[in-house]
DNA sequence: CACGAGTGCTAACTCGTGCAAGCACTCTGC
DNA sequence: GCAGAGTGCTTGCACGAGTTAGCACTCGTG
């Protein structure tokens, strides 16, 4: 029961975070719920539950509100934990993905890559990334919005198809 | 109506992709539904239902069944629409946020990736990724699971696995 | 004051997601 | 032949995601 208590709340807590964050976008963009859910796409109640933390978003609509407040969506996954920052290979991944090298180029990126990690783990260093530093994640357009910098660019738009629509 | 047929059509069409998608990787792999879903997580006929295209799954599920697969989620993820392929910042990105590295040597590496691509860009080679190449990437085990190499690893344990349940 | 516009939220509802129970089938061993 | 194990699928159901209709409230205007 404890135990069961105890997922209950942290499943909570994490489903919180999301709709605070979510939140807190909102209000840095200056925009009303109402407005950012019919942005989104989505409905205005159901916008409200999923702040409060009442509801969790699948990702579509997570996808969705993101394009509301003009942030990535990515940084709404990871948010809602539905992707890992993962950011041990994320380099290595988007490498061997990346259509602009050649597979030497890769090749050699890699190994220097790998040899600078063997390297931080003889020194016993973990990098010198502070965590202001992990802030910045890859969805660098999610940093953006934790400024409201992003997200406040929707707010004239937002305000002026409230109006036409009324 | 045709409209509509049609947007259905294509609906259906994205979700049966992820479905052969993960039929494919299973087969693969050499493991049954059950296997799978048991390791996952999730309910065989839910599943089987996934892998026909009749349903949709959350990315909750995509992830498990990831797991299941041992391949990334974000590979069924993309498949499913949840997310996209951002290929061109996307090694630059994921090195800022490198926690294993320093800030010299992710300089470093931002020099020597950017110098490749100038050499690529002067050179008017857009790239020589071959699938296979991209495929012996150490780090894509996303790609590894394309060819079913990663999620082979899986038919052992889940043989063993079934056996001990039964 | 009354009215209208805008705000966030409640409650009832529909429908889609995911599961449990069970079925029909194939294969293997006795 | 039969029984058991394994396979993938069907069906009915519960629950929660997401919507619509509407409410109570605040604020500005005439």
């Amino acid at each position: 029961m404890s135990g069961v208590e105890g997922v209950d709340k942290a499943l909570g807590q994490a489903v919180e975070d999301i709709g605070g964050y979510i939140r807190r976008q909102r209000e840095s963009a200056q925009v009303s719920m109402r407005q950012l859910a019919k942005v989104a796409g989505i409905s205005n109640p159901y916008l409200s539950q999923i702040e409060r933390g009442l509801r969790k978003p699948s990702a579509e609509i997570l996808s969705q509100i993101a394009t509301g407040l003009r942030i990535s969506a990515e940084v709404l996954y990871v948010r809602a934990g539905f992707l890992e920052q993962r950011q041990g290979s994320a380099v290595l991944d988007s490498l061997a993905c990346d259509p602009d090298l050649t597979d030497r180029q890769k090749q050699v990126l890699h190994d220097i890559y790998e040899s600078f990690r063997r390297e931080n783990r003889a020194a016993g260093t973990s990098g010198e990334t502070s965590p202001g530093s992990t802030t910045t994640s890859p969805a660098g357009s999610g940093s953006g919005a934790t400024d409201g910098t992003a997200a406040l660019a929707v707010a004239p738009d937002l305000t002026r198809l409230t109006t036409d629509q009324e």
